[in-house]
RNA sequence: GGUCGAGUAGCUCAGCUGGAUAGAGCAUCUGCCUUCUAAGCAGACGGUCACAGGUUCGAAUCCUGUCUCGAUCACCA
């Protein structure tokens, strides 16, 4: 509706300014409710604020100068306060040429005075593999990235990689004591599903242990604190910060086997990284940072060595920045990684980090700590926080087996896939091998468009059982109607121009035009709300517009050769659209389906 | 208890910068493939927009309170 209106608000606000000498640049425009003649429709009430006037009086007024204003006004109605406008067809035509013109239509090229956006997302821990929680961080992430590059603005796509700690060090305990010198390489296993194994077998064997031990009589706390494998852990975190090489190349050595796994998924997914951060490497600089507050009088210091910040003035808690033996907190890190990225990015105007919703304290005062240090760019950090994968009877959790795994989700929707499309057997003539790429691209986009059209704040409920839809509002819908349209167009002709020419067109061409023509709004909304779930209901609603069209209205049978061509040119400049669209959600389009 | 988020059809979700009779999909039911791909189209059925007040020409949308669910308030990350 925006593209429409944005065409008339300049000549309202001119009428407006000389008839009743007010200056009005916004309006309330709408799509005109299908019971009422015409195409757009001002709410003439939103202007009784400023003017005291009746508003079918107003209404009609403004009816009549807009059509003496513009050629493609033809006519007007008033009902109560509402003006509703009828529009030329050959105002659409005209405008279906424009959007023609436009190869990259709706996305803006980079303004480099805009400043460069660092995109964080996955920031995985090393220990174990990657699951559905942390496909809907990739696909987020990934897609907000795409988003804000279309609306004009350079991004970096980075994560933090939370390699060390605790956590990494007992997979490393089990596997030197379990492992027996096997690697991913020699048991035939991803690399992160084979150092996974051996955080699920310290957990095994360290229960054990405290159960013994609580049986000789300590208490569960002594328990485990005491048990032999949780204190080797520890050991071997101390030796790991003191830099022992024996265990810093056993780290390595993990570490890199976690990667090369982690590869293999992101692939998969489809998402690609153009920077990264090691936990590792930054937290050293965030204790710099602390040094550089205290001094500052920002954080202060108690008995016991532990540094704090005090906020309760606001309206927040006093959070520890440090621990009293020295060693850096998840506060600490993210301090240094975020002074990090500017350091390398020093354009960097905003910067998103995808992470769950649990986290949202976590970075209000990321954010009003950096601002309190003093940086300009802490303004515009901003958190995209969504909601967790949840499973019908609740959480996943890893201990009871109830994660699901993001590599066996990938396959199981290949699968489904194919055999969807064996059963409707349009695919004769088909190497295996690219049926094996449609099924993986297929599945792939039921998955992705499950998980990005909903709102990223609200909390997805996944039930394996039912799984993911192939047919309605769903990915392989979209992904389907551009194979169709591009079946029409192998048939069809050369495309000419001289459709332009057409004065009358159908209402359902109308209302794709239309829709097209807002494509642009949207992306910019999108990017403003980091938002892929505008564009995923964008992309679905331009779907079924075309689809009642394709279904109602001949277009290669058509005998009219000036409305064949152009509802030839309509079809490839939906498709054109749709490419654009699931593009930005990392979805891909099949040729034929 | 404090803070943040969510609550719309049986289920999954749009709509939320206030506008005309609240929209899709799934499920159930009816039609439509000797003409462009039926993963589709046309239609039926289905609603106390959690509840109660308020603001105004007009409230699912804004304000206040209540209820339910989730998250969070760690020298865990």
């Amino acid at each position: 509706m925006k593209a429409l209106s944005d065409q008339l608000s300049p000549a309202l606000t001119s009428f407006l300014a000389a008839s009743y000498t007010i200056d009005i640049t916004e309006f309330e425009f709408q799509q005109t409710r299908k019971e009422f003649e015409g195409d757009i429709t001002l709410v003439v009430f939103s202007l009784l604020r400023y003017i005291k006037a009746n508003p079918v009086v107003l209404g009609n007024e403004i009816g009549a100068y807009l059509v003496s204003e513009f050629t493609w006004v033809n006519d007007f109605n008033v009902v109560k306060g509402f003006l509703n406008l009828s529009i030329a067809d050959d105002f659409y035509v005209a405008q279906l040429h424009q959007i023609a013109a436009i190869p990259n239509f709706g996305h803006l090229a980079i303004n480099p005075e805009k400043g460069v956006a660092l995109v964080e997302y996955s920031s995985p821990n090393t220990n174990k593999p990657l699951h559905l929680g942390h496909i809907r961080n990739n696909l987020l992430g990934y897609s907000v990235a795409k988003i804000i590059e279309a609306s004009g603005k350079k991004v970096v796509k980075t994560q933090i990689i939370n390699d060390r700690g605790i956590h990494i060090c007992k997979s490393m305990v089990a596997w030197q004591k379990f492992g027996k010198g096997t690697t991913p390489a020699s048991e035939g296993i991803k690399g992160d599903k084979f150092v996974g194994n051996y955080y699920v077998r310290f957990d095994q064997e360290y229960k054990k242990e405290i159960h013994a031990l609580m049986t000789n009589g300590s208490s569960e706390d002594e328990a485990k604190a005491n048990a032999p494998l949780f204190q080797e852990a520890q050991a071997m975190l101390r030796d790991w910060e003191a830099g022992e090489p024996a265990v810093v190349d056993l780290w390595k050595t993990m570490n890199a086997w976690v990667y090369k796994g982690f590869e293999v998924t992101y692939t998969n997914l489809g998402v690609t990284f153009d920077s990264l951060y090691y936990e590792s490497e930054t937290y050293l600089l965030g204790k710099a940072l602390i040094e550089e507050g205290i001094q500052k009088n920002i954080f202060f210091k108690k008995e016991d060595g532990s540094v704090w910040i005090d906020l309760t003035e606001d309206g927040l808690d006093e959070k520890l920045l440090l621990r009293s033996d020295g060693t850096a907190v998840y506060m600490t890190q993210d301090l240094g990684t975020a002074l990090q990225r500017f350091r390398d990015n020093p354009s960097m105007q905003g910067m998103v980090y995808t992470v769950g919703n649990e986290q949202d304290y976590h970075f209000k005062v990321l954010f009003l700590i950096l601002q309190k240090l003093g940086y300009s760019w802490a303004d515009a950090l901003h958190h995209l926080s969504y909601g967790m994968v949840d499973l019908p009877q609740g959480k996943m959790k890893s201990r009871e087996g109830t994660v699901v795994d993001a590599d066996d989700l990938m396959v199981e929707m290949s699968k489904t896939a194919a055999s969807i499309a064996k059963d409707l057997g349009k695919l004769e003539g088909m190497s295996e091998e690219d049926k094996a790429s449609l099924y993986h691209t297929i599945g792939l986009g039921a998955l992705k468009y499950f998980i990005l059209k909903v709102d990223p704040k609200k909390r997805i409920l996944f039930d394996p059982e039912s799984s993911v839809d192939f047919a309605g509002n769903t990915g392989p819908f979209i992904q389907y109607t551009y194979a169709r349209i591009q079946s029409i167009l192998r048939k069809a002709d050369a495309i000419d121009s001289t459709s332009i020419a057409l004065t009358s067109i159908e209402e359902k061409e109308k209302e794709i035009i239309k829709y097209l023509m807002e494509y642009p709004n949207v992306i910019q909304q999108a990017a403003a709300q980091y938002s892929p779930a505008l564009i995923a209901n964008y992309s679905y609603d331009l779907v079924k517009l075309f689809n009642s069209f394709y279904q109602n209205i001949s277009i290669l049978g058509e005998e009219d050769q000036l409305r064949k061509n152009f509802r030839v040119l309509l079809s490839q400049q939906v498709s054109k659209v749709l490419k654009q669209s699931t593009g930005l959600l990392g979805i891909d389009v099949p040729e034929r389906m």
